[in-house]
DNA sequence: TGTTGCATGTAAGGGGTTACATGATTGA
DNA sequence: TCAATCATGTAACCCCTTACATGCAACA
């Protein structure tokens, strides 16, 4: 049940439809978590049945009413609790590793090519962390972990951190790849 | 269908049973995937049906044959077709994360104890890669992109490389946490 | 005699993606 | 008039985890 918790830390933030909710997963969130709306329409019903959230519904476009959710007392105590718990990791799945292992089946050149296009893939991406690093940097709530800009900064800092170590393993893996033949 | 392309990956060596298959994900592949046997024995059956694979039923302990899993033209073809193919990321999900981003609405100290376990636990990891590194780097297999130990040897640099950097943003994500009280 | 390893399967359910479905408002 | 944005939902399907189910051989 991660979505939920995910939904939760936008929903401490302030309240949001379910429409909001997902512009924001894309938007904002996207560096470390994801979700379509199909997937959190339902969620946030099951979540107001918990008692989590609570809605109040208006008139929107469309046929059907707009809801915009806001988070309960219980609902801080649930996300609180969550984020002082135990660490559990999740077997992760990585297809460009998987690559990797089975280099000795692949076309070097080809394998290589994959590597080098993900390298610029991530420089790019690099790049326009950089920007908002320098945004954030001027930002004194950044140092406060009881506002939002700090946890934007720490995501930041990790998304620096983990994209410049696999870009460089990525240009690695392409040199030994073409220096084998 | 990337589980698919993991069992070619392992059955590219060498042939195997399931069984071995799923011990060789749990115990050699497990830095960057994995897979119960409840999976994998129904895929191998659709592997076979697909025609990437044939096997030799022989009879085994228990009341059910043993079925040993060999690669054919036909998987080597598709492998090697995957290998090159684009590369298209995985919208990712990662917890550790997502509690950093929602670091406002928890008891810091709680978060930075959370990071401080996770930091721990890299720090044991990388001694181990360590360790396995030293072996691999006196074998010359390793320079050899058509050899399988040139694909263990890259796994094992991104690890160390991605366990080094996330080691390091945790102990400072856990000192920002408690540097704000 | 009891546990571990070898060996293969099925079933139920959770979480996620893609596609189907509806419809008002605003701006080009 | 056409497209994009706002807004909410359902259905089918894929992938994965957990649990259920069977039974021989080797070793302590």
């Amino acid at each position: 049940m991660r979505l939920r918790h995910a939904l939760l830390v936008l929903l401490a933030e302030r309240p949001h439809t379910g429409y909001e909710l997902t512009r924001r997963m894309r938007e904002t969130v996207s560096l470390f978590w994801s979700a379509q709306h199909s997937q959190i329409y339902p969620e946030l019903a099951a979540m107001a049945a918990d008692g989590l959230v609570g809605f109040e519904a208006s008139s929107g476009p469309g046929p059907r009413q707009k809801k915009t959710y806001a988070i309960t007392d219980a609902g801080r105590d649930e996300l609180r609790d969550w984020l002082g718990s135990a660490y559990v990791r999740k077997p992760p799945r990585d297809e460009l590793l998987l690559r990797a292992f089975g280099s000795a089946s692949a076309d070097p050149h080809d394998l290589a090519a994959v590597y080098l296009t993900e390298a610029d893939r991530l420089a790019s991406v690099l790049e326009e962390y950089a920007g908002i690093r320098a945004e954030l940097e001027v930002m004194p709530e950044a140092d406060d972990p009881t506002r939002p800009e700090f946890g934007w900064m720490l995501a930041l800092l990790h998304g620096i951190a983990t994209a410049t170590a696999r870009h460089d393993w990525c240009v690695d893996a392409a040199r030994r790849l073409n220096a084998g033949s």
